[in-house]
DNA sequence: CCTATATCAGTTGGACTGATATGC
DNA sequence: CGCATATCAGTCGAACTGATATAG
């Protein structure tokens, strides 16, 4: 993707700007987790798994913005790697009650170093403070429309 | 997708935040397109061939950093409905010239509107100067990595 | 011979919709 | 009854790869 000579009337539109940056982002994300076997909806499942603890997949498809179908997809490919468990809710027999098992943790602590890596390639240019700025204001957007 | 309850790991993460953000730009935008027939892809090219003037397919995928597969396929589309042309370069049988016809020309004025309205309404809880900010960060990330 | 161009066929992950069975 | 959950099947645009024919 050649991006410096492109048009003014595409670099002076932010949504551009925004999808460009994001396939850059989406790229360099994706190869470093796809070199230990995973994909962002991994990462975003076991993430929301160690944060807020064990919950149905609804709750798991809210919380990190993926659509029920991917969830249960997702989980497929978790459970038989042994980084998720399902259990029927006693309590509700609808749900299943998804846990993070140990071997998960470890993973999501390696994606996050793997992670870490990838994202400080993607930023380098920008200052600490730029940085901040940045997501203070894709947070201020995020919020506006969700 | 519901993302204001998503773990800090998530929100925390610039990567993810752009991943987000670029989604809702995306479908705005592709609401929008979508509306008058077009897609984001259609406005790469006829964005490309007005600025640039005419090209060949592989200088417009360059230019609006479209893979060459792709520029085929919606040059096919333009040109179905006759927003371009496809003629033989006479200085290099490889080459196809294309250019933008008039219905195209007034196609991408009506595309400019239509996008300045998706834009605005993605960008509206940002101030004039943050969102300069924002595309002044985006280029810089852009052209570290072009 | 090597490179560039245009085209075609196919793949991959992301985001989504609709239908269905089941339980609250 | 209406609504939520989990699942399955399939769609759609985006981004890309590989192969091929042709021409510089």
């Amino acid at each position: 993707m050649e991006t410096s000579g492109a048009p003014q009337r595409l670099r002076g539109t932010t949504s551009w700007l925004l999808g460009q940056t994001t396939t850059h982002a989406h790229r360099l994300v994706s190869e470093a987790l796809g070199a230990v076997g995973a994909r962002r909806y991994h990462y975003s499942l076991l993430a929301a798994l160690d944060e807020f603890g064990p919950a149905s997949q609804a709750d798991l498809g809210r919380r990190g913005g993926l659509d029920r179908s991917d969830v249960v997809a997702t989980l497929n490919e978790l459970e038989g790697k042994g980084f998720v468990e399902r259990r029927p809710d006693p309590g509700d027999k609808r749900r299943n009650i998804v846990t993070i098992t140990p071997a998960g943790m470890a993973h999501l602590r390696h994606l996050d170093r793997v992670l870490g890596q990838a994202h400080e390639s993607l930023l380098a240019p920008l200052s600490a403070a730029e940085r901040e700025e940045l997501a203070r204001m894709l947070n201020a957007v995020l919020e506006h429309h969700g």
